[in-house]
DNA sequence: ACCTATTGATAAAA
DNA sequence: TTTTTATCAATAGGT
């Protein structure tokens, strides 16, 4: 529709290419906005050109979150599903192996569930705990002394408290069942937004230019 | 562009509405499609009519999810940061106290770590294993008397060796830093893909269609 | 950016 | 819905 039909192939000149991008992006944008009007439609539109401009259209009764969410929903599937539930998988993991955790250090400092070892279990724990509290022993002689000399004799009782409280179960850490929601942070006043690729720079579409009308 | 001009505002004829909208959405993927032809450019175009009916085109070179995906780089924000930030700090709060537990067990099982404790700490801990050591002697003995009982002698040296492998510190748990990159599931054929609303039915566009030429 | 001859898109009707 | 066709709109090529 110009001076000439054209062939649907790519323009390979460089400079016709670049034009011809320019005004059809205009074009299009102003289709995706009448038809957004005349027909109470919700459009995205987002598009690079090959040289990594950035432009898209967005419907002004809606943003590109939602219109995402809504394709995805569409879809029937999550596109970062993958991602989403091997984490998932892993903050579970995380949190059984806390749980893990804390249920050995109730065992041997604590001395709680020794009912599922048997005599093997019983004795190496015994072991390692005798071992331990020698070390221990010999640390505090040693640390007793520095601090005496230091004459380092502040700190009370807190710490006895302080320890008693840490081994509880661990609890759900995060509730990252619930639905996406959000609202975005696209500003859209004209309903058209024409993002450069970095640097903002001017021709955005205006419904109300006249050259468009 | 018809047989008379009509103002860009809602039709509010609720065929005429279906109508148009049905063949302006085939010429905005038309425009779409060409786009990305002659200029080398990618289009993501989705779409809902106000009756809810999905459809989308999305240039053969790339995916929806893709563009979605660049989307995000080049504005510089996460669409579903505030989900995805919250997952990543709860992790790694799990991660940290994992490494505390472990620190811990180390502490007090293994007697390590014991030069950031100063004589208060040194004293509560010692006690504590004072106590646990009792605790796990007497469950030793009772086991014993219960074992030699019934005979059961079985079971090695296996446990441990299997405790002594479990204190190692807590290494990264899975890595969710890295770009996020997929292929999406949606199938693209034609270039176009038009998908209704949960269920499918006929009324893609076809390039090769010559009614559309 | 602007022109305008042409091709393309589509409103109304069937 | 799709086709037809008279009209209006978009734009290719030139300035």
């Amino acid at each position: 529709m110009g001076r000439g039909k054209i062939e649907i192939k790519k323009i390979e000149n460089n400079t016709n290419r670049q034009v011809t991008y320019s005004k059809r992006r205009n074009g299009i944008f102003k289709k995706a906005h009448e038809l957004t009007v005349l027909c109470d439609a919700k459009i995205s539109l987002i598009m690079f050109s090959n040289t990594g401009k950035f432009h898209e259209y967005i419907s002004p009764s809606t943003t590109t979150k939602k219109m995402y969410d809504m394709y995805q929903k569409t879809l029937g599937f999550d596109l970062w599903s993958s991602h989403y539930e091997r984490m998932k998988e892993t903050m579970k993991k995380l949190k059984d192996t806390n749980n893990k955790l804390r249920k050995d250090i109730r065992q041997r400092v604590l001395g709680e569930d020794l009912d599922g070892l048997d005599i093997n279990d019983l004795t190496v724990l015994e072991q390692q705990m005798q071992d331990s509290l020698t070390i221990c022993e010999n640390a505090r002689k040693r640390v007793k002394n520095l601090e005496q000399r230091n004459g380092n004799l502040q700190l009370g009782y807190e710490t006895a408290r302080h320890l008693e409280k840490k081994y509880g179960t661990v609890e759900n850490g995060g509730d990252y069942e619930s639905t996406i929601t959000y609202s975005n942070g696209v500003p859209d006043i004209y309903g058209f937004c024409v993002h450069p690729n970095n640097i903002p720079h001017g021709s955005a579409y205006d419904p109300q230019d006249p050259r468009l009308a």
